[in-house]
DNA sequence: GCTTACTCTATTAAATCGATAGGGTAATAA
DNA sequence: TTATTACCCTATCGATTTAATAGAGTAAGC
């Protein structure tokens, strides 16, 4: 039996999950929730979601110009969605908002970097594992749409 | 079709799986293709590798203590894998090294955290989201062994 | 007893993240 | 037209982490 004590200090120091990208992921499944196209304000999102309004905005803006939302200026203005939660798959989601999906560059497919220190990716046992689960999570990421999240 | 060049500023800044996991399984992959159990000193590992001395040294000792190396020191001395190959989890390498494997504390086997902007988990978009991705990881890893990696 | 090689502590620079502030601009309603 | 609303953009901040380095200490073996 192995004991990780040595690790007792990993008190999630190293999320891998940016908040950026779980908000901007909140903040998709709210907008799928209410169904119509209507626009949403930006405050209304962040209260309900417990987010900062101004890091909510960045996140909000980065959608919009990666074609997943439009927005509406003025009175009643806010922030919609262009296409049917169904059809918008979490790899493109997670490529918009926390890039690559791969854990090492030189697994990635749209973010490919060879490693400096790694003379033959052939022979790499790190290689070898991290394609593995790139392609196990990029699957989870091809069968769930945002309509997939909606409770 | 989306874009990505919102993201064309995402040079793999965000790497997932640190160096220090990255030369931890190189070292241990390199210590099983050695096959006999007589200790590898730890500057031949780190020539063949192309990994900093010094840094090496840390995460191996990090190794040792949590039972999946065996030190000798003095001349002749070094390191050398306890147990076979096939008897090492990449699991247990992974929480080892790199600490948590899923991607969010709230879906986190051994480093559960409660989110704190999160008032319900069940109904968390996210939540639902990354337990799939958690669970295709772990089937990964518990499907490979320090043996697999070995070329 | 001397060499070798592992062990430990401390420090460093660079990078990133999350958040905040504050101002600017465009669209809408009245 | 004017006031309001809400999106848009830039800059900055501290805290934290990573990766690497330096240097001194200690234990085993010949």
């Amino acid at each position: 039996m192995l004991s990780l004590i040595a690790n007792v200090n990993f008190p999630y120091l190293r999320c891998m999950l940016s908040k950026k990208t779980k908000y901007g992921l909140k903040a998709l499944t709210f907008l799928a929730a209410q169904k119509g196209r209507s626009p949403v304000q930006i405050s209304e999102i962040a209260k309900h979601e417990n987010i900062s309004q101004k890091f909510l905005e960045s996140i909000l803006l980065t959608l919009r110009k990666t074609g997943l939302l439009g927005s509406k200026k003025g009175k009643g203005g806010g922030y919609y969605l262009i296409k049917e939660p169904k059809d918008i798959p979490m790899t493109t989601v997670m490529r918009v908002l926390e890039g690559p999906i791969a854990m090492v560059p030189c697994v990635s497919l749209n973010f490919y970097e060879k490693c400096d220190d790694c003379p033959d990716e052939a022979s790499c046992s790190v290689h070898k594992l991290m394609l593995q689960v790139r392609d196990s999570t990029l699957e989870v990421f091809r069968n769930n749409t945002l309509a997939d999240l909606v409770p």
